[in-house]
DNA sequence: CCTATACTCTACTGGATGGGTCGGGTACAG
DNA sequence: CTGTACCCGACCCATCCAGTAGAGTATAGG
């Protein structure tokens, strides 16, 4: 079971773009500004995103990214699963070879956990996301703190 | 939020432990050969986990660990975060200062899920784990191959 | 047609950390 | 006093996270 800064990231960067459905594509640099990623690692994660089909892409001035689907149809463990390819908790990916060619004492326990954590994730959409109270008051903060700091060139 | 060998390593033995309770001392090399775990790294969480009270040890000849308290009285939670430090999913360790001084947008999200990891977690003691018909076949397996291929000075 | 924008892709890297090994101790039962 | 077993610190290596760098391609707008 991984859960790092990648998955987190990719989730952050997902709900922006949920947050802005259907208002035109969203740039990465844009994202990058608002959440305080690395534009060059969003990239990266992007590409991933954009090849499982969880977004779409459009090339060139004004262009940007999508959500390829709506925000109800997207769990964060899509998001996670895409870009960590597991949350398996168990030592074998759930072979059941962890021990020689055997389980190990602790093979059901690990593989239960997997299941909790991937059920909770799945749960989620991003549509319950924007929802949230908590995210709608972050939301606000940042959307505030870019009308106060605008961009150069805001258009 | 991480769960590594490490911490699974540390549950393997822990439940070795509770499987041979009140049957006096067992040596981390009986440890090490049923559960196919490497001494000396054996030997790094056992301090840890000696450090945090959670066993016992008895030096010398017949020397061993035993639990420090009752199976029932330790949880599957206990060992990880004793091992691992932290099970929290968040970037900031619940500090909320995930972005510069304030909470990102997935903030909540992240700290939901390390309190449903450690609910589950905390909610199986070792005696669970022992009374766990899926664990009894495993250890009843170790104890036919200890049985047929057996330590030189079988006692 | 030109240019700026913004995605696309590959290569590289430094540091942290997981997952160990090795070797020299100390306590104590027989 | 000897062998067993815990105790402890130093060290090591591969992996990979997190991020940088830089070249290329598509396209909207002038």
């Amino acid at each position: 079971m991984k859960l790092t800064t990648k998955g987190r990231y990719a989730v952050t960067a997902m709900l922006d773009l949920a947050l802005h459905y259907q208002q035109g594509a969203v740039t990465l640099s844009d994202i990058a500004k608002r959440q305080g990623i690395s534009l060059s690692y969003l990239e990266q994660l992007f590409a991933r995103l954009r090849r499982s089909g969880l977004v779409d892409s459009v090339r060139g001035p004004g262009g940007g990214y999508n959500l390829a689907m709506a925000p109800e149809k997207i769990s964060v463990a899509d998001i996670v699963i895409c870009i960590n390819e597991n949350i398996d908790a168990t030592r074998c990916g759930g072979d059941k070879n962890c021990q020689g060619d055997e389980r190990c004492l602790t093979h059901y326990l690990w593989h239960s956990l997997s299941e909790r954590i991937h059920d909770f994730l799945d749960s989620i959409s991003l549509a319950d996301l924007v929802a949230e109270p908590n995210v709608r008051e972050v939301a606000d903060r940042q959307r505030e703190r870019e009308r106060r700091i605008p961009t150069i060139a805001v258009r």
